[in-house]
DNA sequence: GACCGGCCTTGACACGTTTCACAAGCATGT
DNA sequence: ACATGCTTGTGAAACGTGTCAAGGCCGGTC
């Protein structure tokens, strides 16, 4: 492997002003330049990365250590991440703790051997006593550490999320402006804080309306499989004992109840509606399309590497808190039900993106 | 932050003796060790892997870059590969090139310098002249390169990848099997070489068949979006002018597909047939479970980092290539349709995982 | 012609780790 | 008593880069 030194003989100039090309180009004369130029490309020269870390004593990469790479609302947050990373010639690499603890830690331990420029992080368990001293350990070592979809707890810290507790009165509120009064959650684990808040919000919801607090139906993890079983539990009753609505804590699981209602001819929404949490692609274009609760995904992840870079900057700590936007699709549209008389819209197809009232503002608030 | 000199005073012991109680504990008497790790404790000490590396010359960082993370396909390798990397306790970082040959060139450029123990690579286009000396420069420092989801294509080439005109074949023989007789492929962009070779594949099985050639519904990206937007093109025409049945490159397409047909309320398979390729999880949880051509993905990940760890050990090259396996459900399953007649099958509900004779084995066979 | 200032270039050093030849201590065998 | 071998610990050197103080060179001014 080439290296500065080899660089440095075939141009015939010393190795300090190969590195003044390659860092600082302006105050190296145009000829010096070239030759030097010329010869990294003649030998083929690629910088030792590990070399420059060691003398700089940080790099830049940005770690990502992700709760679920397999669902799609992560995934877009990484993209999202990744595109305001590339700005700054910064790598982002993914790491996947598939929710459990363990591997969340082990990817920490070797993140920090490697001192990443930051660590943007979507913790898997709300106060991890075994994930608290190595999170102080990087920060100590100078890395930039990020909470992503939860909130910083203690006092210095950075922190991008979405209001979650919102989110789930919008969905509540929604259901009870449609005329529901039996409605259910499915979600979990309920440890969770988004699917705890997200619960919250709709109890607060519904309180509001008037109704009675929904049945939790809770789930052992967040998939297409769980809501798809939740969803059998619900429709093995007489039709009577029903609600005539579930607000479930993700997308996936409101797709995997979706289906088993597709399959079991229960009629989406007349008999049972269903409304989201994230509008992941795949909500749009599910087969009856999903009313959903949006989250600004690919900003979540923009908005993460931003606050990274001015933690790195030495600004004060800060937290950005999105809030969600409700999108109504086919799955909760009022469409002439039986029981039931809402307001009649108007009786062409349901409107595939309106916007409702209730939607908050998409702005972000920003608290230090 | 805490140095290993550091540790070495602290302990009262030579540098040397601490570098020995990390790496090769069992050469250092027990007192001393038990004196050295407490040091280390109470000092917070974290290994520096830049430093590490510097001297060894080599990382243990496995990357990945992957076509598109957004596909549960490439997360679905991406955790097999993460699961044997643990185990050789590698770290897997995940770069995402999102189709782009641009955004591929970047990544590669950036792990160039990191001077990975291997580089797991599903490229965007098959023979990309401005890649080639991007790897070739990789090789040459010593990073082991697989290609993954396409055989190789120089002699001493590494990959692992999935015959996939067997799985075009698979996937024609069966809607043979089932007695359609037109018969259309939805996929694109075709210069992608997987894409090429289902419907290659797809052609073959037909043409032994005794059925005309498949008609061509060519789509710019492998997206549940564009297989929607073909599938409303088809729907579009008079019910007499449109294929039974459609083979589509990829789950996402065929979900699509399938949507786009819920939405219409044509019903499938009677009226259209839907074959998916890849069989990912949200195949199965579809509104009509979705047949599929299921490639072992984990496995696929498992092994690339499996021949990885080969060329590290400086073994002579191989290519591994698995024999898709078809796994049928609804979306194809015979049921007493009206034109065509076939032989009858049970009139119940239709199974749902049983492996039709035309599967090939899973096995894998290997060839250098 | 001496001096000065500005522009380029140089060479040595530091970063934190691993490795390796070597030395010290000790027990064993002759 | 001495050589021998084994165990255990030591210290220096090297990995490739970035930085920085110092010096060389050149043109201009008095």
């Amino acid at each position: 492997m080439a290296t500065v030194k080899q660089v440095a003989e075939r141009a015939g100039v010393s190795l300090g002003t190969v590195s003044n090309v390659l860092n600082r180009p302006e105050v190296v004369s145009e000829a010096l330049r070239e030759r030097v130029l010329r010869a990294i490309d003649e030998l083929g020269f690629v910088r030792n990365e590990s070399a420059r870390q060691l003398r700089a004593g940080v790099s830049r990469t940005v770690a990502v250590v992700v709760l679920d790479v397999a669902n799609p609302f992560f995934t877009d947050v990484v993209t999202g991440a990744e595109a305001l990373a590339e700005e700054h010639d910064a790598l982002v690499v993914v790491c996947n703790s598939g929710g459990s603890t363990h591997r969340e830690a082990g990817h920490l331990r070797r993140l920090a051997q490697q001192r990443p420029l930051g660590l943007l992080l979507s913790p898997v368990e709300d106060d991890d006593d075994d994930r608290a001293p190595l999170l102080e350990a990087l920060r100590r070592q100078g890395t930039a550490v990020v909470l992503v979809d939860r909130g910083a707890t203690g006092e210095g810290g950075w922190s991008v999320s979405v209001d979650d507790r919102l989110g789930g009165r919008v969905a509540g509120r929604h259901l009870a402006d449609l005329g529901h009064r039996r409605v259910a959650f499915v979600g979990g684990p309920l440890g969770l804080r988004q699917v705890a808040d997200r619960l919250a919000g709709l109890r607060e919801a519904l309180a509001g309306a008037g109704l009675p607090a929904p049945e939790v139906l809770e789930v052992p993890e967040l998939s297409v499989r769980a809501g798809a079983e939740a969803a059998a539990r619900l429709l093995a009753r007489p039709a009577g004992e029903r609600p005539s609505a579930v607000s479930c804590a993700n997308d996936l699981l409101a797709l995997g109840a979706l289906n088993e209602c597709v399959r079991r001819r229960v009629a989406v929404p007349a008999e049972l509606a269903v409304v989201g949490y994230d509008d992941i692609d795949f909500a749009a274009t599910a087969s009856v399309p999903l009313t959903s609760v949006r989250q600004p995904r690919a900003q979540l992840g923009r908005t993460a590497v931003q606050l990274l870079l001015e933690q790195v900057a030495g600004r004060p700590a800060r937290r950005v808190v999105f809030d969600p936007e409700l999108v109504v699709r086919a799955s909760t549209a009022a469409q002439e039900p039986s029981p039931p008389a809402p307001p009649s819209p108007p009786p062409s197809r349901p409107s595939r993106t309106s916007r409702p009232r209730s939607a908050a503002s998409s702005g972000a608030s920003s608290s230090s």
